[in-house]
DNA sequence: GACCTGCTGCGGCATG
């Protein structure tokens, strides 16, 4: 039967009213399976705004249409406010012909609105996975009144999940929602954009029920594609400022014009290109988007353009993000300055072009910003990159002249137009996630048996990595830290420092959050910045696009309060640094091997590219290890992991090494102190010992750990850490080519000395 | 130099 034919009759009646002529292929196959003779769970794969949301909703709205109510009968999950708010409108929409209520459910939804759900629950709920988590702590009686009829979960943005904690809580939470009210809906995932297709069904369901891949033909828009090498001269003003000032023995001006010229020229020539255009223009930093964006605004200013700079990142107040997505989808010209937070399906229009300044750490995420233009059909998609990179001083080492950062940007472009991406780890333990849950059902059912916690955990699919003995382990720990109790009876309950947890608001999140500080202008939120970083009174400051006096700031409310000014001084946020992938390391490497020339660089790119391959040349980077005199080089490329993983085993064993970037290791001190270490580490690389180093003397598990690391039992942190930061294998196969390659060199070197010495004795 | 996401319940006050 034709898919159009299997909707329900006022779903089709609403399609003759929106004047569709047809239905997309995508949306077509998902009726016609989740509609069909055998509905399983499914991934519906296509991009951005090519009907996926359609694609799920006409089919779930005609399965429940006849029986919508005596509970919440579709449930769709959104990783953010702003999403769920966007889709309200677009379900609402479809909605209006049929006796259908749609509801939503976020930290920003009024008591009104969630009255009217827990009166008469029924039709469809958008919920963040946050609020879901608190209905299952602070209203389990009341959940199988809302989801003890629920048939279908729709999770959007599913790439958003796969392999985070936030997600491990996701799919525990359906587990534990099937377990509480019996319902067992079919699960329908969203995506634009999937690493790798048999993750994702494993990811979205573990128990071996099919997950059907439902995936758009391949074929794009045309791409035009063009990458600008821009070179930093000279440094900033605010160091030179810092200089001039330092010779003459003043104190530093607290209110300096920090301006990159490098920064500025950027501006220029995106302004070239994009005025009276709609644009997204990614920023590698907040600070580095809000310095841009005034580089932008004061030219379009100057220039007298009507086109607005607007800005978007995650430190700025919602009415400053509101405004500039409203600016977006208004069609004036209009250029945003943002990070990541416009890579998701937000509604903001048609976009002309988008730019990325400084290269991105993952081309997943590349491919997710491209997937915002082009979206209209017949046009094509545009992307310019812009990478800045220092010209080389009389200073400058080779891994300067590399220029990496440069390559990162080049290999990414690569690697994405070969259609490759990063493949989530949905495997991984999930620890923090882990301890979240376990205090979280303890909430929700007021105590369990240790009998039954293991298999709520174990069979939710979440902890996938989850032993008996593990679990044992860590209910220990928790009861010695009073964060649960064993009653008389056997149950496990809450303990004093696990009900002050729970009962917090900031628990429902699996994510932890530094302590931050508002930024307000007249009583107006600006934004907000981090404790540890704030400027003092008296500084200046860019946010939201504009620039500031900090004229007080109030510790005990944790504000900070500003005025307009003149001076500008971008912001600063503390932030860790991703891992990047060895295919990304790999691929850097290869460019600098390699002789071909890519189409879409323009002359100063080439200049860069060929100042790197020189480089590499007069470094000696092809060869994996070089001994000197003092010290020896190991070029890797081989990822962060494998990098992290070979310092680790040398620096736990006394020896002095120290990383160059994250593609190379400099050691030093001569072979016969690292070697053996080498040896040994390639013979039985000791996860655990490196693990321990680590939490030890790094304190990895306090910095840049995850929310709940903090009360896992040592052992178990150390082998999670083993496997999802280092990596064994790949850094015990190096350690071993290292062996051998050191052990050639040398050989190589006393054949010569002894060559040396017989033509000596010769004489 | 280097990203992002989320949040309850209740007391107190103003307003119609």
């Amino acid at each position: 039967m034709p898919a159009f034919e299997l909707l329900h009759p006022t779903v089709q009646r609403k399609l003759w009213d929106m004047r569709w002529t047809e239905l997309r292929p995508i949306q077509a196959d998902a009726i016609e399976h989740l509609l069909g003779a055998q509905p399983t769970d499914c991934i519906i794969s296509s991009p951005t705004a090519s009907g996926k949301t359609e694609a799920a909703f006409l089919p779930v709205l005609s399965a429940i249409a006849d029986d919508p109510a005596g509970g919440v009968r579709a449930v769709y999950v959104g990783p953010l406010k702003a999403l769920i708010d966007d889709q309200f409108g677009r379900v609402e929409e479809l909605c209006t012909r049929m006796e259908l209520p749609v509801h939503r459910w976020h930290g920003d939804v009024g008591d009104g609105a969630r009255g009217a759900l827990l009166e008469a629950p029924a039709g469809v709920l958008l919920i963040t996975p946050e609020s879901l988590e608190a209905m299952l702590v602070r209203r389990p009686a009341q959940l199988p009144a809302l989801f003890g009829r629920l048939a279908y979960v729709v999770i959007d943005e599913t790439h958003a999940f796969l392999g985070t904690g936030r997600g491990a809580q996701l799919v525990s939470q359906l587990h534990r929602l099937r377990v509480r009210t019996g319902a067992d809906p079919i699960r329908i995932g969203l995506s634009a954009t999937l690493g790798d297709r048999d993750a994702a069904r494993r990811w979205l369901r573990r128990d071996g029920r099919p997950v059907r891949l439902i995936e758009a033909a391949a074929g794009s828009p045309e791409l035009k594609l063009r990458v600008y090498g821009v070179w930093r001269r000279e440094p900033p003003d605010a160091e030179r400022d810092a200089e001039r000032d330092a010779e003459r023995g003043a104190e530093p001006a607290p209110a300096a014009s920090a301006s990159d010229p490098a920064l500025g020229e950027v501006a220029a020539r995106i302004l070239g290109s994009c005025r009276g255009k709609t644009n997204l223009v990614f920023a590698g930093s907040k600070s580095m988007i809000e310095a841009l964006a005034d580089e932008l605004a004061s030219r379009a200013k100057a220039a007298s353009l009507g086109d607005e700079i607007v800005v978007h990142h995650g430190s700025l107040a919602k009415e400053e993000r509101e405004h500039a997505e409203a600016r977006l989808r208004s069609g004036l010209p209009c250029t945003a300055v943002c990070s990541n937070t416009l890579e998701m399906g937000i509604d903001i229009g048609t976009i002309d072009e988008v730019v990325q300044v400084s290269p991105p750490w993952s081309v997943a995420s590349m491919v997710q910003r491209l997937g915002r233009s082009g979206r209209r059909p017949g046009t094509a998609r545009i992307l310019r990159g812009f990478f800045i990179e220092d010209a080389p001083g009389p200073d400058a080492t080779i891994w300067d002249r590399l220029h990496l950062s440069f390559l990162r940007g080049v290999a990414a472009v690569e690697l994405m137009l070969e259609r490759w991406l990063e493949a989530p780890d949905v495997d991984r333990a999930n620890l923090s996630a882990l301890v979240h849950q376990l205090l979280s059902i303890l909430a929700e059912t007021s105590g369990i048996r240790a009998a039954d916690l293991y298999p709520r955990l174990a069979e939710s699919g979440a902890f996938p990595a989850l032993t008996r003995a593990d679990l044992a382990a860590l209910l220990r720990e928790l009861g010695a830290r009073d964060l649960i109790e064993q009653l008389p009876d056997g149950a496990l309950v809450l303990g004093l420092a696990g009900i002050e947890l729970v009962e917090h608001h900031g628990f429902y999140a699996t994510f932890k959050t530094a302590i931050e500080f508002q930024v307000l202008h007249q009583g107006r939120a600006l934004g907000t910045l981090p404790e540890s970083l704030l400027p003092a009174a008296g500084e200046h400051l860019l946010l939201a696009g504009r620039r500031w006096l900090v004229e007080e700031i109030d510790a005990e409310r944790r504000c900070v309060h500003v005025s307009p000014s003149r001076g500008r001084q971008p912001p600063r946020f503390a932030s860790g640094q991703p891992d990047v992938a060895p295919s990304l390391h790999a691929r850097m490497r290869d460019l600098l091997l390699g002789d071909a020339v890519p189409a879409y660089l323009d002359e100063a790119a080439a200049r860069m590219l060929a100042d790197a391959r020189a480089a590499a040349r007069q470094g000696e980077i092809a060869a994996p290890l070089r001994l000197l005199d003092d010290r020896a080089v190991v070029s890797l490329f081989a990822g962060t992991r494998v990098q992290r993983t070979l310092w680790l085993a040398l620096v736990s064993a006394g020896q002095r090494a120290h990383a160059v970037a994250d593609v190379a290791l400099e050691i030093h001190a001569g072979t016969s102190a690292w070697l053996p270490v080498l040896r040994r580490f390639a013979e039985a690389p000791d996860g655990d010992a490196l693990a321990a180093y680590a939490e030890e003397r790094l304190h990895a598990r306090t910095a840049g750990a995850e929310k709940y690391d903090e009360y896992l039992p040592s052992a178990l942190w150390r082998r999670s850490y083993a496997r999802e930061r280092l990596d064994l294998d790949g850094a015990a196969a190096w350690a071993g080519r290292l062996v051998v390659d050191a052990a050639e060199a040398e050989a190589a070197e006393a054949a010569e000395a002894a060559g040396a010495a017989g033509t000596a004795e010769e004489k």
